[in-house]
DNA sequence: AGCACGCCGACT
DNA sequence: GTCGGCGTGCTC
């Protein structure tokens, strides 16, 4: 502390898009003068040989060991991009995964941003007539031009009012165009004050809700929305997003991957009467920063969005609603891997706005949260318009004869909705048309080369794939190993179902819905609404657990549920569990209770029981006790180290060496590994794993806080690929 | 992560 | 004789 430099020069300390856990420091462009006001802008730095962009996270004197100062190309913004709430939430954020500032930065901010570009115009469109068209308004034919020149006397008119009241305004306003009657002109975006639809009445229990969201209005609250399907959530969001707006707030939705649907956002428009952005992986890198600008700018209102749109700022917050809350798909796998739920938590309560969490099957975590008192916990126990629970019947298949995996019982049952003019849905959590090939004579089964799973028979036996790295080869028809021609495929998935029924059943529509049929956004719309509702056959996996309204589905099957009775990922039973309520939750119409069938071997594991005699609820209750018992998340935080690299001893000689480090940091860490992967080899690469736990999380933190400095700097770290997973959704 | 530098196999 | 394999080292 004796010797500050006092001629050290003031630096900027740039954030850059790295593995590297550290700042770098630049001498600003000449004649700029580094000051406090640069945090949170971009610079062009060069960087070895080439340039990169990074966000300037602190000015100050340069480090004492920085060897020779480079200077910087440029700044990039007038004013901080990042600043506030959503800068200090990203440096929480960098704390809390360990990863390093840049990396998380750069997965904050849309492509183009990170790019260097500048933050896009975002101003809106507008319609207005001519002088001519002034003039000739009254000369026009009756018809939509005429009626869209009517509308534009009165002054110019933007495209978002244009949108939501005049039907096909954009042909009537071309035409007009081409006369030279009128004409687009940009127009600041303001927003608009809003023009809500009345919706449906609610009823008590959502009221209730509502209540309780507009009681905590005024400053952080973390609520969880606990409510049957059906029960009417998304009506108890729209009350308290329109309460939002009313105060002139912004609100953020947050939405699964598979949630974000045409429907939704029509329902979200038509209720809230301002414009509602969407945010999701379809979209493209401009309209992404367009959205992200308008938002930090204050004219955006409302956003559903999927993961990246925790990412949005929020000047003007008034709430955040995570919908699905326990979904997994708010947890990214690769890269940062954050937990979008957790940020956006971390964000209202920095932001002191409430936070409505919402599902029918909430996580455990969110579970035990509310019942330590730290989430509000609001029920919703009704189905909204008198809609009957399901029956829920378990067929025991031991020693039933199998075709395709359906036994005879489910097959009649099918044969019964249908005949009842209903529709059947069968979900199978398997694609394709068989998990394995195998070999009756010698018992030989097809692998992945590359992985250490077996190969999954693919168009109708003729083509095999390997779900984990994509690898695909025609299937063999005689045995590699003994030349037999008995290679049978063993076991059903999405594909070999879908046959079976159809060849079963040749007189009604059977429908795949799973990854092979439907990858682009919109094809399951499309693929649904060709279905319709006459009585027909779905079959599919996850894709059909949740959303899109099938109001004539009477009969919702399940099959192949037993691998999820016994899987050692301790989060196993919880997923499954919250499947069956979601794929439950689908069967039955408002005049007609729903008939749901459980096939497996195991009629009487606990799992079933809990789940039928008691609910969610209870299985959750019993979850929880056991999580508690086994030591396990939420009564204990975990933190994940892989590897991977050619040769396993590469992973284990790496995690040997961290393992020390993180022994050397707290003597009291639990820690477990190196374990080989439960898949060790995939894609080529051979994986291993340590697993870190402590019941405290403050423990665990200093712990790698200590030791990861160290285990960056270990040689052995640069013979493999390794990164850290704080809070690891599957350990498996 | 890139990108260079640096020593050992099958090709103009 | 060269182009190029990826091991290892560095980036203010």
């Amino acid at each position: 502390m004796s010797d500050a430099p006092v001629h050290a020069p003031t630096v900027w300390r740039v954030a850059l898009p790295l593995p590297l856990p550290r700042l770098f420091d630049y001498r600003p462009p000449a004649g700029h003068v580094a000051t406090a006001a640069d945090v949170g802008t971009r610079a062009r730095v060069p960087f070895g040989n080439r340039e990169l962009v990074g966000v300037i996270a602190q000015v100050g004197a340069a480090s004492q060991d920085s060897p020779e100062l480079k200077t910087a190309l440029a700044g990039l913004d007038p004013e901080p991009l990042l600043h506030g709430e959503l800068l200090d939430s990203l440096l929480w954020l960098a704390r809390y995964t360990h990863a390093p500032l840049g990396e998380v930065l750069a997965t904050a901010l849309p492509a183009p941003l990170r790019r260097g570009e500048p933050l896009p115009d975002t101003h809106a469109w507008a319609w207005q007539l001519t002088e001519a068209g002034q003039t000739a308004r009254e000369r026009l034919r009756a018809g939509q031009p005429r009626r869209l020149a009517d509308r534009l006397q009165a002054g110019p008119c933007d495209e978002d009012s244009l949108d939501d009241t005049f039907d096909r305004w954009r042909s009537a306003a071309k035409a007009l165009a081409k006369r030279g009657l009128a004409e687009r002109l940009a127009v600041p975006a303001v927003p608009r004050a809003p023009t809500p639809q009345p919706g449906p009445v609610l009823n008590a229990e959502q009221q209730a809700a509502v209540d309780a969201v507009l009681a905590a209005r005024d400053g952080f609250a973390a609520l969880l929305l606990d409510g049957v399907t059906g029960s009417g959530k998304t009506e108890v969001y729209l009350h308290a997003i329109a309460d939002c707006l009313a105060r002139g707030k912004q609100a953020l939705v947050l939405v699964p991957e598979i949630g974000l649907t045409p429907q939704t956002l029509a329902r979200f428009r038509a209720r809230l009467g301002v414009p509602v952005h969407a945010l999701h992986s379809g979209l493209g890198d401009g309209e992404r920063a367009r959205t992200w600008a308008a938002f930090a700018r204050g004219e955006a209102r409302v956003v559903v969005g999927t993961r990246s749109a925790a990412f949005l700022p929020l000047p003007d917050a008034g709430l955040i609603v995570i919908d699905e809350e326990h979904d997994g798909s708010f947890k990214q796998l690769d890269g940062i891997r954050y937990h979008a739920r957790d940020f956006l938590l971390v964000r209202g309560k920095a932001l002191g706005v409430p936070v409505l969490l919402g599902s029918a099957t909430p996580s455990l975590e969110s579970l035990r949260n509310a019942q330590a008192g730290r989430y509000a916990h609001l029920r919703l126990r009704e189905r909204a318009g008198n809609a009957q629970p399901p029956r829920v019947r378990v067929v025991d298949v031991r020693k039933r004869p199998l075709e395709a995996g359906l036994s005879p019982e489910l097959l009649a049952a099918i044969e019964q909705a249908l005949a009842a003019d209903g529709q059947v849905l069968v979900f199978k959590n398997r694609r394709g048309y068989a998990p394995v090939l195998l070999c009756h004579d010698c018992g030989w089964s097809a692998q992945c080369q590359r992985c250490d799973a077996p190969m999954t028979v693919h168009a109708g036996g003729r083509r095999l794939q390997c779900h984990h790295c994509g690898a695909r080869r025609p299937a063999p028809d005689a045995c590699p190993d003994c030349g037999g021609l008995a290679l049978q495929s063993q076991g059903a998935g999405t594909e070999r179902i879908e046959e079976a029924l159809a060849a079963k059943f040749p007189e009604v529509p059977v429908l795949r819905i799973d990854r092979g049929t439907t990858q682009r956004r919109d094809a399951l719309e499309q693929h649904l609404a060709r279905f319709g509702t006459a009585r027909g056959i779905l079959v599919g996996t996850q894709m059909l657990a949740k959303g899109h309204d099938l109001p004539n589905l009477t009969l919702v099957a399940v099959v192949g549920i037993d691998e999820g009775l016994f899987s050692a990922d301790f989060r196993a039973p919880e997923k499954l569990a919250q499947l069956l309520i979601q794929v439950a939750g689908r069967a039955g119409r408002a005049d007609k209770p729903g008939e749901v069938v459980l096939q497996t071997h195991h009629p009487d594991h606990p799992l079933l029981a809990t789940l039928l005699a008691g609910g969610y609820a209870a299985f959750a209750q019993a979850e929880l006790a056991q999580r508690e018992e086994a030591a396990f998340p939420p009564f204990t935080h975990l933190a994940l180290l892989r590897a991977e690299a050619k040769h396993s001893d590469a992973c284990n000689a790496f995690l040997q060496a961290a393992r020390a480090a993180l022994r050397d940091a707290d003597a009291g860490l639990e820690l477990n590994g190196p374990l080989p992967a439960p898949m060790p080899r995939r894609a080529g690469y051979q994986r291993a794993q340590l697993l870190v736990s402590s019941p405290e999380r403050r423990a665990l933190h200093a712990a790698l806080d200590a030791a990861l400095p160290a285990i960056y700097a270990l040689p052995e770290a640069r013979r493999v690929r390794w990164s850290l997973d704080v809070d690891p959704v599957d350990l498996y």
